[in-house]
DNA sequence: AGACCTTACGGCCGGCGTAACAATA
DNA sequence: TATTGTTACGCCGGCCGTAAGGTCT
């Protein structure tokens, strides 16, 4: 079986077109080369190369040689790699979410439970989560409805109900409940990254326009020093400070609360028992 | 990137479960073989084992290892057997005929014009002769017909005449000519491989019981010594001597007389040129 | 002369075996 | 005591580099 070290020297012959070059490349003595050049050759019993008096060129078998090396080496180097990734997956516990709100309870929850694991988060939506649940990519996901399907674990793991955060200055700040409805057509300050609520709030309100931020900071200035509308929820004021100087007004659409559901496949219920007994 | 000697070893270990008994199928110490599987997962910074005081298991990542690692070196040891294989067929003429005659024409043709190659010939059907040429089984058929397909070059290579062949006691023996009908019923005896004529006279004399002989000897020894009929060709006296005490009457029959035409992919026009050149 | 390949010779590193030790059953 | 795995030490083969030589443009 020719060692690696000869398919290496014939890839990079291939590549390279003489052994001078190649030679370089592959920070080896010329001379080096052209040895093991004829000790591939000799092992493998047939001629790889044409030779003239001072020139060295690969014959048909040769290209086919250096082709199947260039293979087996990307495979070959690939097998460190696909172990370490594998035992990566193994320490960590990657979890899908549809919102934000889940992560602020299950993360801390996780690291107690598995406080030798590593903890990972995606917020994502629901197709993809299912999709990355049954890939792999997440062991654990969290939906806003709960699966029927009898290959899942799951179980409630709280609730959200969302508000509208007006100024006080704002038309409808007095009010006790309002609907989506009322503010259709308002622009209003929105965060990325946050899950289903993205989608549902552009889907009641299809006249509005939405100013997305990306930074939490950047988000919590503007909010403050302007007079435009944004949401909040109750989860999020049990976990943060909640925004001085505005009006919380529940919205009374039923799509406004939210259940979350946590699964996880059935195949990994041993390893997320406890997890599951703790909710 | 890990030697394959580590890999090797490690599927060894895998193999035979103890490094004891893999360091003795290996030809190799066993404090060697502890090394080296150390070195290996080092190597690829992940642990692979899980170790008792006087005991070493793989754990999941090492199974996984070793499992790539087979996969790998099975690929690797291919590789050699490749590029021979392929040398092989390179070095070779492999010719697919739908009947033994044009054999005996172009075996020497081939020979003369191709000294340095293998000459291989294969009696088949013409649907495998065309899928064996297509997929690189043969460089060359003989079929008799000429294929329409422009990815084809072929040219007519002879014909060939069939005759009954019948003992100068039979009934018929005085004919000039006969149809494959007027013998239908009898049994005849019959070489095997004789490709596409075999099909064709069982299809024209559907009530003939054929007894078929794998041996020439054999074939010729029950010729002269029985009065069974069977067939010869003009080609077939060409190049053999014809069996005395044999009357042999032409077969009016269009399917009686068959032309053969040589076939090559257009892609090998180049080096088939002279050869159809000289037909 | 410069670029390229091959052959010859000697050094050195890495993988191996032997030996010695520790732990289990 | 027999079996299994680990550590320590020295040998040796194989791969490499340097040097020298040949061929082509």
């Amino acid at each position: 079986m020719p060692e690696l070290y000869l398919l290496r020297q014939l890839a990079a012959f291939k590549e390279y077109g003489t052994l001078s070059e190649a030679a370089e490349r592959l920070y080896l003595s010329q001379p080096a080369l052209s040895r093991n050049m004829k000790k591939l050759e000799e092992e493998i019993g047939v001629p790889l190369f044409v030779r003239s008096r001072n020139k060295l060129e690969l014959n048909e078998n040769g290209r086919l040689t250096a082709e199947l090396a260039e293979k087996a080496l990307t495979e070959i180097d690939g097998i460190a790699k696909q172990v370490r990734d594998f035992e990566r997956s193994r320490r960590t516990i990657s979890l899908g979410v549809c919102a934000p709100a889940p992560i602020w309870k299950l993360t801390p929850l996780l690291s107690q439970l598995y406080p030798t694991m590593m903890i990972q988060t995606e917020i994502t939506e629901e197709t993809q989560l299912l999709e990355g649940l049954h890939n792999g990519q997440y062991k654990l996901i969290v939906l806003h409805f709960q699966p029927s399907d009898r290959n899942y674990i799951s179980c409630a793991c709280g609730t959200e109900k969302l508000f509208f955060s007006l100024p006080p200055s704002h038309r409808l700040a007095k009010e006790k409940e309002l609907y989506f409805s009322d503010l259709d057509g308002e622009s209003f300050l929105l965060m990325s990254e946050i899950g289903f609520w993205h989608d549902m709030t552009i889907r009641k309100m299809p006249h509005s326009r939405f100013l997305i931020q990306n930074d939490r900071f950047t988000f919590d200035e503007i909010v403050s020093a302007s007079v435009l509308p944004t949401f909040n929820t109750d989860t999020a004021n049990a976990f943060f400070a909640s925004p001085s100087d505005r009006i919380e007004i529940p919205i009374r659409d039923e799509e406004a609360e939210a259940s979350y559901f946590l699964v996880c496949l059935k195949k990994n219920e041993e390893q997320f028992g406890q997890l599951f007994a703790a909710l």
